[in-house]
DNA sequence: ACCAAATGAGACGTTGATGTCTCATTCCAA
DNA sequence: TTGGAATGAGACATCAACGTCTCATTTGGT
């Protein structure tokens, strides 16, 4: 029962990406721990919604560079990053309605350095002309937040199934609903 | 000073979008009438939640009239079905956060209605010809759902310019963020 | 085997929001 | 004008979650 801070974070997020208002006695015991221990490593809930974020912030950090943003052609890319962001897409889910409610307190700079980074990919896009330039690079970033979380959403309601997670965002993202011609 | 349910809940709406913690107190104060008042409407905070489930529930489905989900081409339909659901957006955006808090309890079977009218347009749709089959129509409502939610919540931090949302939403969702060589 | 550190269980006080109640005041219709 | 209904303000008890603390037990390294 030795405590794997780590481990424990990743519980944390498992849980409150389905239940966003479990308590820190949940937390605790969905971790296989005290709540005093749990308490003891991080001094409050907002603490453990700040690991959380950082936990987020690293794991997304990691999936843009294995997703090797700046390689190959916008769109392919893109597919990359929704693939590697699929582990993680519940608990992205999790900290962007999280987010909404910190108002204007001050946010995880994080969020600014992988959002210049999925700003600047549909930046490249445009430039190298795979990408609209009637959508802002602001916009898409949120959209492709929003459709990530939605879809992680309805993946967990069952109404998209799993296997077709990436598929879904990712065609969605850059082909839209229209049925183009030249397909 | 006279209370105005509907106006009520037309205030909490614009309060709770915004903070969805906000306290019955400010609800109350933000409404402009006594905590007791709102309590003698409202029995409790679940109530109100429910109450501005209904009035979204209602409001979108006079939105949906408004849009003539019927008439015309799928895809202009769903760019009126996007014009007329901008006014309520945020309060989509809120409800939409806050139902994914009722985990299993009973959800309101309105939204089912709601999902099988935005449902039944994508698949009249694909029937025609002019949307994808390769994206469930069940997909493409959580989606729109989404990106609705995404766009009311960027205009609200001026990530996005409000004159935008129709063009930003109803264009991602319909032809995405490829650029298509056709237009 | 030993000891220091970490843990689990639970008691305890605190806090913030909730829901109820009272009472003086205001509003509105007859 | 008058009387009943609705309101606003605030007091009050309740409750759930939080955060702190203690102490017995377990763990892990030496």
């Amino acid at each position: 029962m030795a405590m794997d801070r780590d481990q424990v974070l990743r519980t944390a997020a498992a849980l409150l990406s389905r239940k966003a208002t479990a308590t820190m006695d949940e937390v605790a015991k969905a971790a296989g721990i005290g709540r005093a221990t749990l308490h003891r490593h991080f001094a409050g809930r907002d603490a453990l919604v700040r690991a959380l974020e950082d936990l987020g912030i690293r794991e997304f950090e990691v999936a843009f560079d294995k997703a090797r943003l700046d390689e190959g052609t916008a769109p392919d890319a893109l597919r990359r990053l929704v693939a590697e962001s699929e582990p993680n897409a519940p608990l992205l889910a999790f900290l962007v309605t999280e987010n909404q409610l910190f108002e204007g307190d001050q946010v995880n700079e994080g969020w600014a350095r992988l959002d210049a980074r999925v700003s600047a990919l549909f930046r490249r896009g445009q430039q190298e002309g795979d990408i609209r330039i009637d959508l802002s690079p602001a916009w898409l970033t949120e959209a492709l937040y929003g459709l990530v979380g939605s879809c992680a959403w309805a993946v967990m309601d069952g109404r998209v199934a799993a296997k077709d997670f990436q598929h879904m965002v990712a065609e969605l993202l850059l082909g839209g609903a229209r049925r183009s011609v030249e397909k």
